[in-house]
DNA sequence: GAATATTTGTTCAAATATAATCAAAATCAA
DNA sequence: TTGATTTTGATTATATTTGAACAAATATTC
């Protein structure tokens, strides 16, 4: 049986089906999984599909929805809990950064109707302000799927070229020790660079993370003005005596 | 037996069973193969059939219908087919412009599955494209709202940074006497740019702009090296004598 | 987050189809 | 009939398609 059969056929059951995986195409076209690879990635490069991992959809059904909500779900209302006070920092006429901290992603809900700029890499952020009274400056670069934000070198530069009022950051962990931690490199990077061009940055900082290293060290406690968390121990007291505002 | 004969009878066996192999055909008309290959090389010449590897198909078997779905809007389905032509001339490495028309957007379906790199001014683009194969690059500054795309004086030196091999382009207005010309400024600045730092300018008009100008003349036609549109009369004819490919 | 299971990409060899070349057969004109 | 022309078939070389095996990438599971 020839491709432009096959492929006859494989559009029509991806059609009245919306989708469907190699191991049934080949059966039904009565032909090996392999064939159906390769069908699949030629009709894919064809766009007459979208090709996903272990079949096939039709296009119009090929939406992916942004899957950023589960990293958020852990500690909702701990998490919405220091937005809340963070936000409250907030004056109309402010310049803030804010990066892709999952935290930092729930001050949105908050500063809706008040007029100032916001300077992000976070597409979530962008999403949820757009439309509202805060103008927006997207970070330019490349975008990180996973993360859903911008990262790298032209991001970097680009934050260079603002001075802030304030930035609103995350980290993966801070301690005392050590400093400011995070998991992935790239994030470092636009934290720190967010945080140098800011007259003062704030720290948005859960109870789970303080106390913890993660692999990469980045930056020093001292670039920190204002620590925004839920806990309230006197575990907070060291980071205090260092000089830093603790808000909660 | 004589060519005329067997077209005939390939015709009928073709035309009954919607495909046939040329072993098949060859034993029906009583002929070797290499007959029936050469008989059916002149019938697919004249457009009688579909030829494929191995045998052939009836014509309309082999024609991929425009829309397996409900009808969407006309003007939908116009931006669509000229998506879809555009959408071919993308290859795997090809590193591309999108501003943000209307019609580039609906180019985003088709190339999810493309190994490329894709940098845009436009959320609509982003959205649909984050979360497949296609790697982005999002230009940075200042939110345009209505639009749902960056634009400005940080936009444009973005993308004055990076070189594409393809920019795909939407306009308001294009006319042999005025060149193209859109109604927001700065959606023109953008287009520009992107046009200039691509080795490939392709505009995507569809039938309703073409001889239409815009009360903003911004750039001459000679930035285009290819005009893809559903128009098919040969009031393209001028644009083609321009020096402009013609893709419909 | 690590370990497991799936899926995919890649390479290779086998099967199949096509193209090219040339000789044989059929057709046609005198 | 003869010779020229066209068509057909056989043979070989080339190209394409296919499937198998394995390494790499990607989901999934706990």
């Amino acid at each position: 049986m020839s491709y432009q059969s096959r492929k006859q056929k494989i559009l029509k059951i991806v059609e009245e089906q919306g989708e469907a995986d190699v191991k049934e195409l080949a059966q039904k076209v009565e032909t090996s999984e392999i064939t159906i690879r390769r069908d699949l990635a030629l009709m894919a490069a064809d766009g007459l599909i979208f090709r996903t991992h272990g079949g096939a959809m039709k296009l119009s059904l090929a939406i992916i929805p942004v899957s950023f909500e589960h990293k958020i779900s852990a500690n909702i209302e701990q998490k919405d809990y220091i937005a809340r006070l963070a936000a409250k920092e907030i004056r109309d006429g402010d310049i803030i950064f804010m990066d892709c901290g999952s935290t930092v992603s729930r001050l949105c809900q908050f500063i809706k109707n008040k007029r100032i700029k916001v300077i992000t890499n976070s597409l979530p952020v962008v999403y949820e302000l757009s439309n509202t009274e805060v103008s927006i400056n997207l970070i330019g670069g490349e975008l990180d799927n996973k993360r859903q934000a911008v990262h790298g070198q032209i991001a970097v530069e680009h934050i260079r070229r603002y001075q802030a009022d304030k930035a609103f950051l995350g980290v993966d962990g801070i301690s005392l020790e050590n400093g400011l931690s995070a998991s992935s490199e790239k994030e470092a990077e636009i934290t720190t660079a967010m945080s140098s061009n800011a007259r003062q940055t704030y720290l948005l900082c859960d109870s789970s993370k303080l106390g913890k290293d993660k692999y990469l060290k980045f930056a020093p406690l001292s670039i920190v003005d204002v620590l925004v968390t839920n806990e309230v121990s006197d575990q907070l007291k060291p980071y205090q005596d260092f000089g830093i505002r603790i808000l909660n």
